[in-house]
DNA sequence: CGGCTTTTTGAAGTAACTCAAGACCTGTGG
DNA sequence: CCACAGGTCTTGAGTTACTTCAAAAAGCCG
């Protein structure tokens, strides 16, 4: 269907995938949110090509020169790093409309790999012209502090997960998590596709692959949960959202 | 020694302790870091008074409404999260030249607590008044930017402490990150105090007490470090550096 | 000193891991 | 279309790293 796009001359991919802000979905949750018309089209003017990406094809690794922030324009990612040792943590999983690459501003370098997890698309935010931009519209700037300071908010949450909570509750919080992003993006906030692995998932909450399979299992068994493959029904977000906030647990195989 | 400043009058208080970047020793690692003296002098004139802060004393509290930035003059502070079932989770430690409060500015409102460990002093600096600022000293914007991103990265780091480290590695990288940072600030970056007690330490790590106890008599045992209450000596950085990259590990009780 | 908190150490318990095997899916090529 | 290979997921059995519980030792401070 827009096959057409990625086989096109170069010229041609970045002329038509010019980004307009004004016509993206994502732009009352994305970077331009509340700004006026013609401050969209400054935005507009400094915001570099689409970018397509495959499943598994990376976005950018670490280590690698910091250019552009990036906005999920559609499809999801997942950001992760690589200790000394090899082995991976993923750090997050990105949506429509979130913004990738804050946490190379620091070192002029990325600090973490990200990589599609299904078929996806950005748009390029070369950061210098952002910064240009900064000087004149106060708005834009105002916001972007908003949303490095959510960032910042989001890891200390996922700390406190990874901290001091049991199993059932980190993966509560995740599907409460995901449940919530995709209800703000206008999706069913019950029923939705996990877009990353079994392993991923244990990854990220800190656990093995067998513990994630066994927790479905358990809430299905609950009735908390329908899942087929990697489509999830929440059946009872009402206790899962106590479990995830920690007021009600269920016992392990009641 | 400097108890007249604490208990001399409001008035005076502020004046006396109206603070000076310029003439701060943490300059070169805090907000003013690169500024030109001109520059500086602008930064000064916004920035509130100080404010000094006895052991155990809260700097803000979770939902309070935002106004300041809080760079750490001296001493030192923990910042944690609570749960909803009222447990806590320590999300950092900050010392002098460290900014607080950056979590705040997503939603103006505080998103965790932050106390002090011990009598400390930190410099408020008016948030309202600092996005002003930016508009005319863009060096500072992006210092700014900088030091949010690192904030990022560090948080980043301890997600993947928390995710899939072992215990005696998480307490090799504490250690290893203390040192380098006395280090960065002149002092000794093989003997230093721990401001925290050995409760906050395993609350960071996610680790109970015990195992923090038991984890400072292993590396006692094996010759790594000297322990006398808080005082901390590295005896074989090298080696708990290798611990905390995980190229090393010790057995649990050689 | 005496009461308090903090830290250490030991013994027993457990949540989650590891290991292992089989089921299930998905895509590829015959 | 089926067969088969390679990955992903599930389930079970046994193990273990860390926790919990308990008690004593050490430090702190009025």
């Amino acid at each position: 269907m827009i096959a057409a796009d990625t086989t096109s001359a170069p010229l041609v991919n970045v002329t038509a995938l010019k980004s307009s802000c004004a016509a993206c979905s994502m732009h009352q949750l994305c970077l331009p949110m509340g700004l006026e018309d013609a401050d969209i089209d400054r935005l507009d003017q400094i915001i570099g090509k689409r970018r397509r990406l495959e499943r598994d094809e990376p976005l950018y690794k670490m280590g690698s020169p910091f250019r552009n922030l990036y906005a999920v324009r559609f499809g999801h990612f997942k950001t992760y790093q690589i200790n000394a040792s090899g082995e991976a943590q993923i750090t997050g999983f990105q949506m429509a409309g979130e913004l990738l690459g804050m946490d190379a501003i620091s070192a002029d370098r990325h600090h973490c790999d990200a990589v599609a997890l299904e078929d996806s698309e950005v748009c390029e935010i070369p950061f210098g012209n952002l910064q240009d931009l900064f000087g004149q519209v106060p708005t834009l700037l105002r916001h972007f502090h908003r949303i490095m300071s959510q960032e910042i908010t989001r890891e200390q949450n996922v700390m406190l997960l990874l901290g001091n909570m049991r199993a059932e509750q980190r993966f509560a919080v995740f599907l409460i998590n995901l449940s919530a992003r995709y209800a703000a993006r206008g999706y069913s906030s019950t029923r939705f596709q996990l877009r990353m692995s079994r392993e991923d998932i244990g990854n990220y909450l800190g656990l093995t692959i067998e513990s994630i399979s066994r927790l479905l299992s358990r809430f299905k068994k609950l009735g908390l949960v329908q899942v087929d493959k990697r489509e999830v029904v929440l059946l009872e977000p009402a206790r899962l959202k106590a479990m995830a906030a920690g007021t009600e647990q269920c016992s392990p195989m009641a």
